[in-house]
DNA sequence: GCGACAG
DNA sequence: ATCTTGTCGC
């Protein structure tokens, strides 16, 4: 199991987390389609915190997009890189996700993020950002509008509806299952739009999330308990004993 | 100034 | 994200 330490570098502070990424904004590529939908891998990426433990645990699921079966998974646990600040999610995540992401024994080919890509405050966000630095082409499906606008999606699985910042559409909101609240589709690096709803619907044949964050977060949890249990065996075995 | 705010 | 039991329903 890989273990993370905050990288050399890494942010500090808030303002220099927005440097960084009014830095690299610019190198996001918006211009390719992507990878067709249903075909090759996809792979899940999430993470479980124990801000307790100062612990994160990141896992990176890989998908046959055609059967949506698990054709890979790696996972890693690290310590938490920052603190949750709403528009720096990235710099929460990044470090840990990376080398799970190194991890696996194939290529990641496209990366679905739980979050969001271009849907930012600075149009950078984790998916956006993930994608710059691996250079492998991401989108984000969110489960919350964040400070987003929308309409409501009509009802049926497929409807969608402009994410919009202001009169900008920054991404959409996309009903995955028939009556159910929609999730929120938005490009991270090298896919359009239209590709990442596609996408978004091929893996969700059955749940309103996608099988790869719902694969990647079930390995994260699993991931996570077990670096915790093991400390927590550490913890008791150097323990003084008690009287 | 205050409240909201991906995970 | 995370804290948390049972419960209603397909």
């Amino acid at each position: 199991m890989t273990t993370v330490g905050v990288p050399a570098g890494w942010p500090a502070t808030e303002e220099e987390a927005r440097a960084v990424q009014d830095e690299l904004r610019g190198r996001v590529v918006l211009d390719e389609p992507g990878p067709p939908p249903g075909t090759g891998r996809v792979t899940g990426v999430d993470v479980a915190y124990d801000d307790e433990r100062d612990l994160v645990a990141a896992a990176a699921v890989v998908l046959d997009a055609a059967t949506l079966e698990v054709v890979a998974e790696a996972t890693a646990v690290g310590r938490v890189s920052f603190p949750y600040v709403p528009g720096l999610l990235a710099f929460r995540e990044i470090p840990t996700v990376r080398a799970a992401l190194d991890a696996l024994p194939c290529p990641p080919d496209l990366v679905v993020c739980d979050g969001y890509g271009l849907a930012h405050p600075r149009r950078f966000g984790l998916a956006s950002h993930l994608g710059v630095l691996t250079g492998l082409p991401t989108i984000g499906v969110a489960k919350n509008p964040f400070t987003f606008t929308h309409d409501d999606p009509a009802g049926a699985r497929g409807g969608s509806s402009p994410l919009l910042a202001g009169t900008e559409e920054v991404g959409r909101a996309l009903r995955t299952r028939d009556g159910v609240k929609p999730v929120f589709v938005s490009v991270g690096h090298r896919v359009s739009l239209d590709n990442a709803l596609a996408h978004t619907l091929a893996l969700t044949p059955r749940y309103r999330l996608p099988e790869t964050t719902r694969r990647a977060d079930a390995l994260c949890r699993r991931a996570l308990r077990e670096a915790v249990g093991t400390r927590a065996a550490g913890d008791v075995r150097d323990a003084p004993t008690a009287s």
